[in-house]
DNA sequence: TGTACATCAGTGAACGCGCGTTCACTGATGTAC
DNA sequence: TGTACATCAGTGAACGCGCGTTCACTGATGTAC
C-alpha cells in the first residue's frame, strides 16, 4: 500500500499539477471543447497516454480546473462583505478586489467566463454549482444587513443573484480591458506584491508562461490598459450604488 | 455577369441557409471552435469542397450567425422601450418577451451566450460589437425618459449596459431553465402563433430539426420546465425592478 | 426562337496530418522481513 | 542494514480514423447574337 507517502506522490502530484497549468495556458486561446490531449501532455513534455494517470478525459480536466478556479474567489468576497460598513466603502473594496483578481489570475477567470456557456456539460454544470454555493454565500453575509428591514428569503436570494451575476460581469470586463492592451499596468508587477503562488499553485510548471509573452513597448499600451481598466470599474462601481439604492428603497416603495 | 437574376442564386441561397441551419443546430451540444467543417457539410448533405463556395471557413459563417441571431432582438426591444410607461408594465412586457425570444429561437440564444466568450476571436468581436450598438439603442431610447433630471451621458450609458447585460443574463437563465425539462411548455407551441420563420429563416432545411427531438413524456417534464421559467422570469422583474427603484433615485442621493 | 459560348455551384477523389486510445514495457519508489 | 518482491507513474510504438484543403471535373443556368 502506498497509502500516504513520499516521493512518488509528490512527483506525481507534480505532474498533474503541470498538466492542469499547461492546459489553464492553452485555455486563454481556444475553448476546452477544441484542446487537444495530446497538445496538453506536449505543453507538459510527457507522453500522451500519461494523461490517463491522471484524468480520465480533459473534461473531468476540466472540471478539476472549475474548483480551483473559483475557489480563490470565495474567500475574497467573504472577506470584503463581512468587513466595511458604508455602502460607497465597500462597493470600491469590491471592485478593487475583483480587478487585483482578474490581473493576477486572468487564465482562470478567462476559463471561467469561455466555459460557463461553453460545449462541455460537465464543467458548464461545475460552475454553476460553484456560482450558486456562491450565491448562497452572499445572501448569508447580507442577511444581517437586511434582517432588520425583514425581507422574504426570495427576495434576499434574488439580490444575492444579482451581485453574483454583475461580479462575473465585471470580471469579464475587466479581463477584455486587460486583454486589449497586453502588458497593461500590474498584469505582472502586482504579482511581486504578496504571493506569487496563485490560488492553487497558478501557471508554470513546465517553464511555459512567464508573465505575459514577450512584453513589448508597455508604455502607450499599457497606459491605454490601465484607462479602459479605469473606465470599467467606473461602471461598475456606479451599477452597484445604483443597485444599493434600489436596495434601500426596496421595502418602501 | 450574373448581376442579380433568378434560379442560380436562389439555390446558392438556399445552400447558404442550410449550411448556416445546420451549423446552429450542430452548435447546440458543442462550441463554435470544435465545430468540424466536415460534419457541417455532412448535415447538408453537399460535398465538403462546396462549403468554400459559400464561407472562407467556419469562424466566417460564425460572424454570418451572429448578425442572423441579434438582429431579431434588436426591433424585439425598441418596440418594447418606446411602448409602456409604468415601470412595472414595462418590466413586465420586457421579460415576457425576452421569454418567449427564448424559447422561439433557443439556438440562436444559445449561440450568441456560448460564443460571447468563446474561443473565436472574430466571433467574439462581431457579437461585442452588436453588444455596443445595443447599448447605444437602449441608451437613446431612455434619454427622453431621463432628460428631465438632465443625466449626464455616461451615467446613461452606465445604466443602458446594466440593462443589456441583464437582458443577455436573464436570456441564458431561461434557456438552462428549459434545457433542463426539454419538451418544457411552449417550446413548439407558441411557433404556431404569429410567424413560424425565425428572425432569417430559422432551423430546419436539411429536415434535420424538428421541434425539439424526440419530445417524450412532456406532462412532468414540461410543468418541471414552465415552473423554472417562471422562476426565472419572477427573479428578473424583481430584479429589474429593484434597478428601476435605484434609477429613481440617482439623482437625489 | 435557336445556337454557341461563358459562368460557376457543387462533385468526388486524393493528400498528408494529428488525433484519442491501447498495450506491453521499464525502472524508480515503497514494503516486508 | 540488506535483500527480494510489489507497486505504479511514465514510455513509446502502434492502430484506425476523420479532419481541412486542393484540384480538375461536370452540367445546369445565364448571356449574346
Amino acid at each position: 500500500m502506498s497509502h500516504r507517502c513520499g516521493v512518488r506522490q509528490a512527483q506525481k502530484e507534480k505532474t498533474r499539477r503541470a498538466l492542469l497549468d499547461a492546459a489553464l495556458r492553452l485555455l486563454e486561446d481556444q475553448s476546452l471543447s477544441s484542446l487537444g490531449l495530446r497538445e496538453v501532455t506536449r505543453a507538459v513534455g510527457v507522453a500522451p497516454a500519461a494523461f490517463y494517470r491522471h484524468f480520465r478525459d480533459l473534461s473531468d480536466l476540466g472540471v478539476a480546473l472549475v474548483e480551483e478556479s473559483l475557489g480563490s474567489l470565495h474567500h475574497m468576497i467573504g472577506a470584503i462583505l463581512a468587513g466595511q460598513d458604508g455602502d460607497a466603502e465597500r462597493i470600491d473594496a469590491t471592485v478593487a478586489a475583483v480587478a487585483e483578481h482578474v490581473r493576477r489570475y486572468p487564465a482562470h477567470i478567462r476559463f471561467i467566463a469561455r466555459e460557463r456557456h461553453g460545449g462541455v456539460r460537465a464543467v458548464r454544470e461545475a460552475i454553476a454549482a460553484e456560482l450558486d454555493r456562491f450565491a448562497d454565500e452572499v445572501a448569508t453575509d447580507f442577511c444581517p444587513r437586511l434582517s432588520a428591514e425583514d425581507w422574504p428569503p426570495e427576495d434576499v436570494r434574488m439580490l444575492a443573484e444579482l451581485y453574483v451575476d454583475h461580479m462575473v460581469m465585471t470580471a469579464t470586463a475587466f479581463l477584455e480591458a486587460q486583454a486589449e492592451h497586453p502588458g497593461a499596468a500590474g498584469a505582472s508587477g502586482a504579482a511581486d506584491v504578496e504571493d506569487a503562488v496563485g490560488p492553487a499553485g497558478a501557471v508554470g510548471p513546465a517553464g511555459a508562461v512567464g508573465p505575459a509573452g514577450a512584453v513589448g513597448p508597455a508604455g502607450a499600451e499599457g497606459a491605454a490598459g490601465a484607462e479602459d481598466e479605469r473606465r470599467v470599474a467606473a461602471t461598475a462601481r456606479k451599477q452597484l450604488l445604483l443597485i444599493s439604492l434600489g436596495r434601500h428603497h426596496w421595502r418602501d416603495g
